[in-house]
DNA sequence: TGCGGCGGCGCC
DNA sequence: AAAGGGCGCCGCCGCA
């Protein structure tokens, strides 16, 4: 069966960024300017809009044979929605679609076409021409008129050929998707296609209101600082903020990142100086504490979000389509979100998002009403934003500290099978761990002492020391000095021999396969092998991920991370370093991922998915019976993990909430 | 003017 | 020896 290779240049009115593929490939405006394609390993070809559509394209499509791209859904929805109607050519199937971006991420590569050429050290030179062309031919300019530049639109064509030479090159020479990977890719573009329902009268309203707010609050920070500072998030105020601070203040004020001292006005850093404005004047003056109160009433509102959410709504059905993208996280092969961002939507929520609702569209004030800023309570109405269709509920349903109970199943260590067996009777983890540590009778551990279970169990499953369990502590207001969180840590670490070991283990079986290429070695429930090139890794699920360009040096395994964008002047790929607690962490991660990726194939109406939780949209007269139906999917673990304990929670939601 | 670095934010 | 990591978006600002 042969593979059609095809790469697109467009133009259009509609601003791709800011609508969205979904909204640029249905705008009346949007055109093609040209395809380069090829068949198996032919030479390239070009079709203009001029000539007749190519024949073998056609029956290609047709046919239903494979057609790979990059970021191939923006090439379906142009062919689907410009060059099918407008040339009467036969719909290919979503599942003719192979993505070559998602099989590079999946090999744990960058996504970009062009990083993919820098990380594998095919020349570090980034190409700025490219996106010159694109500004130049694709977008009206100011006069809202399109280039018909001859030499220009040359150029384009042939970097749409180069692109197709590239992207074949690049997609041969590596692992390709298994069929199951495949599969799971197309199931995410029809959650893809599908979309969520945005409450757009809702998102604008919140705009209007975060405007005002935003003015508001930079006009008071104006007066407070005489005019040096115009907007409160720019780095001028960190600098304002550092100059009026006394020297025990400063301190707070010192983060250390990669080692290295920072200052910072991040919220930690706020919070704790303005918990000492209120003893120590003389420490932190009452404008600074004024201005570090503005920065936290615009910082942390994230209302950005609901304007991005009106944007990329469809400008017909208000669904926001296209926001997953597969394999996302190249490290774990766990789904990331793009555009607008739905795996980080803030979790609290309004008490009664309809009354706020009405409030907003009626443009009464907000504050009075409810007693908090303007900004939290735009804040809490973010999730409540996504909507049901009418007639329609969300079935939300997610796993109970899923990764808590896939570690120590990971490590497949005897040591572990109690543990296990207490997640299966379904008790309270946090408290048999506090009753370990603090030799005390189940029933007699009070609330703190939970705490502190619940923290280790949270802190120190990855090889966490005393700074993890400190900044994870801090998040569930758990106080301690380092030698307390030090005891702790220590204590956890002996009652839970499974994971120590279990680190041991790994780490040794990933250096012994650098060591010994071309051999498995085998942890927990895990096989690394290394090529030469690439250092392997097989989950229980088979499937395959890898710590790209692994070296060994003295000092321990680097490996060429995809996450970490190179810099426009760096000679060499950045490279991060591998040690036990990365490893067993992606491992655990990406077996997370894997559980998500076998329910998600027996789910239908799945619209938001984020790492252990499922959201489904369905009638509602249906939802009870959806709910039960997929908890039981959820809480039947795959084949490979028959014996790993699984529990959910789930909501039947009118709005989504927390 | 556009781009990229930086320092923020949020969630799991 | 010690080590929290996985993501993406936003606004500001310096640079070319």
């Amino acid at each position: 069966m042969s593979i059609l290779w095809i790469d697109y240049e467009t133009r259009s009115r509609c601003d791709l960024p800011l609508s969205g593929a979904y909204n640029y490939a249905q705008h009346a405006s949007t055109d093609a300017l040209c395809i380069a394609y090829a068949f198996d390993d032919e030479e390239v070809q070009l079709w203009l809009p001029t000539d007749p559509f190519p024949y073998e394209v056609a029956e290609h499509f047709k046919a239903g044979h494979q057609i790979r791209a990059h970021n191939a859904a923006f090439d379906r929805l142009i062919t689907w929605y410009v060059v099918c109607p407008q040339y009467n050519v036969p719909e290919p199937a979503l599942e003719s679609w192979y993505c070559t971006a998602a099989q590079a991420r999946a090999n744990c590569f960058p996504g970009s076409l062009e990083d993919v050429g820098r990380f594998a050290g095919m020349g570090m030179k980034k190409d700025f021409r490219g996106g010159y062309l694109i500004r130049q031919l694709s977008i009206p300019n100011s006069e809202g008129k399109f280039s018909n530049d001859p030499e220009l639109l040359a150029e384009m064509y042939d970097y749409c050929k180069q692109d197709v030479r590239a992207m074949r090159a690049v997609s041969l020479a590596m692992r390709q998707l298994t069929d199951e990977e495949l599969s799971d890719y197309h199931l995410n573009e029809k959650v893809n296609d599908r979309g969520v329902l945005v409450d757009v009268p809702l998102a604008l309203a919140a705009k209007r209101y975060a405007d005002i707010e935003l003015k508001e609050v930079e006009t008071l920070v104006q007066d407070i600082t005489d005019g040096a500072i115009t907007s409160v998030r720019s780095p001028k105020m960190r600098k304002w903020v550092q100059a009026r601070l006394g020297p025990e203040a400063l301190k707070l004020m010192t983060v250390y990142i990669g080692g290295e001292a920072k200052q910072s006005v991040d919220k930690t850093v706020r919070t704790n100086l303005l918990a000492m404005a209120e003893e120590y004047p003389d420490e932190v003056p009452y404008s600074v504490a004024d201005v570090l109160q503005c920065a936290t009433d615009i910082w942390a509102s994230s209302v950005a979000k609901f304007t991005r959410m009106a944007n990329l709504a469809d400008v017909e059905d208000h669904r926001v389509r296209g926001a997953f993208m597969f394999n996302g996280g190249g490290a774990t092969g766990r789904l990331s979100s793009i555009g607008l961002q739905l795996q980080n939507m803030a979790r609290k929520t309004a008490d009664d998002p309809v009354a706020v609702r009405e409030a907003m569209l009626s443009n009464l004030p907000l504050v009075p009403a409810h007693g908090i800023s303007v900004s939290e309570v735009l804040k809490g109405m973010l999730r409540p934003a996504l909507i049901p269709a009418e007639g329609n509920v969300f079935v939300v349903l997610d796993w109970a500290s899923i990764e808590a109970r896939l570690n120590p199943w990971l490590s497949n260590s005897p040591l572990a099978a109690e543990l296990l067996e207490a997640f299966a009777a379904g008790k309270d983890i946090y408290v048999r761990e506090a009753s370990k540590m603090f030799f005390t009778a189940e029933s007699e551990i009070n609330k703190g002492q939970r705490q502190v279970g619940k923290v280790s169990i949270l802190a120190c499953g990855y090889g966490g020391g005393v700074k993890a369990f400190s900044a994870m502590g801090r998040l569930y207001g758990l106080v301690m000095d380092d030698t307390q969180s030090q005891i702790t840590v220590n204590t956890w670490r002996r009652l839970n021999q499974w994971a120590v070991q279990y680190w041991y283990e790994i780490e040794e079986a990933y250096t012994r396969a650098m060591r010994n290429p071309g051999y498995e070695f085998t942890a927990g429930r895990v096989t690394y092998l290394y090529d030469g090139v690439h250092l392997w890794y097989m989950l229980p699920s088979r499937r395959a991920l890898c710590y790209p360009f692994a070296k060994l040096d003295d000092d321990g395994i680097t490996y060429a991370k995809a996450a970490w964008k190179a810099k426009s002047d760096d000679k060499e790929w950045p490279r991060a370093r591998l040690w036990h607690g990365i490893a067993v962490e992606n491992i655990c991660q990406a077996a997370a991922n894997d559980l998500l990726r076998n329910a998600l194939r027996q789910i239908d109406n799945v619209v938001l998915t984020a790492h252990d939780e499922i959201v489904i949209e369905c009638k509602e007269k249906e939802a009870e019976k959806v709910l039960h139906r997929t908890n039981q999917i959820m809480c039947t673990p795959p084949p490979w993990c028959s014996d790993l304990p699984l529990a959910t929670e789930s909501k039947i939601m009118s709005r989504y909430g927390k």
